[in-house]
DNA sequence: AAATTTAATGCAAACGATTGCGAAAAGAAT
DNA sequence: ATTCTTTTCGCAATCGTTTGCATTAAATTT
């Protein structure tokens, strides 16, 4: 039984509640050989210290709150594993919450939050909501925020983020390295800041580029990606390659191509900005820039220690990428 | 601030910690007009109640606990999405546990489960580990345990699957149905009871048809199922379809397809076992038999809320397969 | 042997909420 | 006016730990 206090081993035992106690965390003031018959007959009443009784003492958790709009997403799910990969080895535990882009949910989700007085939260910000008022009362509690991916504008706020304008710079410079001169680059929901800066930073690439023609369109869905992709590849002058701002996207440009019969790179190149899984479903495998939520969530996770150790002041850090070359373009 | 205490409205209105206590839930006991006070003080002063104290006095949390292998699995994440979706409308909390098919991992998890006083546990039993014990005292700490998807094999514990054998028959059918005669079919992990269920029963379906020809393989990885596939179709006698068991299978097979330049359902054809998120993304979309995630995860909450209510003895359920025509086959 | 140090343990007050029970005040019934 | 209800509230114990401080016994010093 899990009923096991440490009351009832003082009792069996004949001392007291605080020497139990000592005894089982190796206190010096102890002596061994109460020690020993303490650790021993917890061990075999298999006492489980009571977290809540110790988090309500100690006025502490080993919690960290973990927000994302969504489990069922790659990216995220890559930064959730990195995220409880960490946690689990300094004895902390994750609480997962999800909001769905939902202002209420996320309320009610940092309510949650507040009042399991986690140690840390982790949470991605969603311009659509902007009631950052909920999170200001986190932080007003004295518990460690750090935004990641979508982020917040403001300085006053711990951020870790993707080097999205590299990754649009990288991803550029390999589109003008294979001599590409018509490209199709499909971006996410414009509103999205994410968003503006891959494309700012896409477009200012080919500012010098006076002979490359670009296309730029925008996508909410796969759905989307897949009919702005099979609307281009019909007309006569068709592009010469495809740039995909995220999975979502790339998966909706090459259902169309399948359709069409088309194959990279020999009818046309492709390159997406990606984690890495999805490119990989492909033959010929997908050139991609990682944007890897598994990096993000380490990074997130070394931050937040920083701050459980006292380094407070915001910072944002990003993730640098990489090329992976494929076969696609 | 969220350091508002009972005590601290109690000191400001000059009344006892158990009235504010009262007032706030609303208890007959306490006058209109002094739960007024109460209330707009908590509401200014941003009361917020210590979960870790009331779950100290209560001796319940609102807590589940869910542990998976790994959270980057689509099946999983859609399973962990429903749970999620499910326990925040009743004002409980995840906690996300991934073992990566570890013991030592998994019996960490357990720990933390144990400690922190979870009021339920859907868990994932990896065959692999094989340690009930460790389960068995999170159950004599009388918290309800689910298993799903991978179950033991003991009737002692509720469990919620997917429908295999059903969804397995429902697949050869349908392979049938399009009188289909050389026929690869990919399984998973041989030594898992998953894959001995739907093999068995794929394997039965075709007994008494003698005119087809059914090359059965394993396959641990999508690298593995691509391989296979790969060398099936560069054979002579090339199968009319595959079966894949799952969704990685699925992606190997396919990749194995773009590359030998193989279209369905002209060239041969294909049907998975899947959640539906990996089949929508070829074209034509694969046909699958539904393996829901989300579907299991409202079941195995169903259940939780039974045992939660006391309906106790240990169940198996199953939730349905249906056939999902896509143009693959 | 007396005084002092050291080692080992216990007391009791927290942490913040819940709740059974008793008490005071107010109202109703006799 | 007295008794009996009813309304409204407070006392105090409790949940299981942690921890500063006192206390006792044992060991050491003078």
């Amino acid at each position: 039984m899990s009923d096991t206090t440490l009351k009832k081993i003082s009792q069996v035992l004949g001392i007291s509640i605080s020497t139990v106690s000592r005894a089982l965390k190796n206190h010096p003031d102890i002596s061994a050989i109460t020690k020993k018959k303490v650790v021993e007959l917890a061990d075999t009443l298999e006492y489980e210290p009571n977290a809540t009784a110790v988090n309500l003492r100690t006025k502490k958790t080993k919690l960290f709150g973990l927000m994302v709009p969504s489990v069922t997403n790659m990216f995220y799910d890559s930064f959730i594993s990195a995220i409880e990969e960490e946690s689990r080895k300094i004895g902390y535990s994750l609480l997962i919450l999800q909001n769905n882009e939902d202002p209420i949910a996320e309320a009610d989700n940092l309510k949650i939050c507040r009042q399991n007085r986690i140690s840390g939260l982790f949470a991605c910000y969603s311009q659509e909501i902007n009631n950052l008022h909920s999170f200001d009362k986190v932080t007003a509690a004295d518990i460690p925020l750090i935004f990641f991916d979508k982020v917040p504008d403001d300085i006053q706020y711990n951020k870790v983020c993707l080097a999205d304008n590299d990754a649009a710079v990288l991803a550029a410079e390999a589109l003008q390295k294979k001599n590409k001169k018509t490209i199709l680059a499909i971006f996410g929901n414009k509103h999205l800041s994410i968003t503006k800066r891959r494309l700012a930073s896409f477009a200012a690439s080919f500012a010098t580029k006076k002979t490359t023609t670009i296309f730029i369109e925008h996508a909410l869905t796969s759905k989307q990606a897949e009919d702005i992709t099979l609307q281009y590849f019909q007309m006569q002058n068709k592009p010469d390659a495809v740039f995909c701002m995220s999975d979502e996207i790339l998966i909706g440009t090459m259902k169309s191509f399948m359709r069409l019969n088309i194959t990279t790179p020999t009818d046309t190149g492709v390159i997406a900005l990606s984690d890495g899984s999805v490119p990989k479903m492909y033959f010929p495998e997908i050139s991609y820039v990682e944007t890897s939520g598994y990096s993000l969530g380490k990074l997130a996770f070394e931050r937040m220690t920083a701050c459980l150790a006292g380094k407070t002041e915001p910072i944002e850090e990003f993730v640098p990428s990489r090329y992976v070359e494929g076969g696609s373009l």
